[in-house]
DNA sequence: ATTAGTTACTTGCAATATGCAAGTAACTGT
DNA sequence: ACAGTTACTTGCATATTGCAAGTAACTAAT
């Protein structure tokens, strides 16, 4: 891992202008989408809580990609204590209007790949409620 | 890249049962979408065909993501002539129902990311037609 | 007051994946 | 015979990932 990497101050630049690829340039890793995911459909804004995934994400690649979605303005870390100082993550709007994508993933996901857990009715569509 | 790697015959297993993390286990890099984009959209089948993007793929990525994709499924390999033999490669219907997903990336690409280019009205919707 | 946790990370380093250039097999055309 | 083309493969340098361990800044227990 690059040592302290600040996102968005150098070129992080686009493969091309096509709005498909330009998306990949931001969320297309195996785990910046995951990562949403949970906090879109599970409420979760801790650090604490999106480490405790089913996939167990390394905690420097959440780190990282916490750092990345903050610099793409997909979600906003703020401040939630002192002593110590604690912060939150919450999606943007641009971050919540990813849930069609998200989807659209477990649509496809649930038709072609077997044994994979069908969300309840309406599961993916409404904002989290506990 | 490994030498003649074989897909499917290992385990190249899925890291949760989650129709989300399952999906992007077989598509969920920075290249596999553009290919399947570029036959979705553009109608390409040829190997001259799909090396030919702008963001200009890799030729070892390019074999290497037609193989993965044969082995996961989503586009069929077939001979289209003799001497010397030569393949096309085309979309299965699980390759096809990929359309949604494809269509939502350019959605949110184009909300929220300047300068991409914005598809004529339909293009996403239906199959290529020269 | 020292010691033992806990949380939210960061760092080091080995393993894996990517990207570029060059090589190759099997042709075609001159 | 020789140059050119296509569809890849191979080698190797560089970048990214993944695991384990380390750390800062607290809290709670002895």
């Amino acid at each position: 891992m690059a040592k302290n990497k600040a996102y968005g101050t150098e070129k992080d630049c686009l493969r091309s202008m096509c709005p498909v690829s330009s998306v990949l340039d931001i969320v297309g890793d195996k785990w910046t989408i995951l990562v949403v995911r949970d906090m879109l459909l599970l409420g979760k804004r801790l650090y604490s809580e999106l480490i405790d995934s089913p996939e167990n994400i390394p905690t420097n690649i959440l780190a990282d990609r916490l750092k990345r979605l903050e610099a793409a303005g997909v979600i906003e870390k703020q401040p939630y204590q002192d002593k110590p100082v604690r912060y939150e993550y919450r999606l943007t709007q641009k971050g919540e209007d990813l849930r069609p994508l998200i989807k659209e993933l477990a649509v496809w996901g649930n038709k072609y790949i077997e044994g994979t857990m069908v969300p309840p009715e309406g599961f993916m569509d409404k904002p989290y409620q506990p």
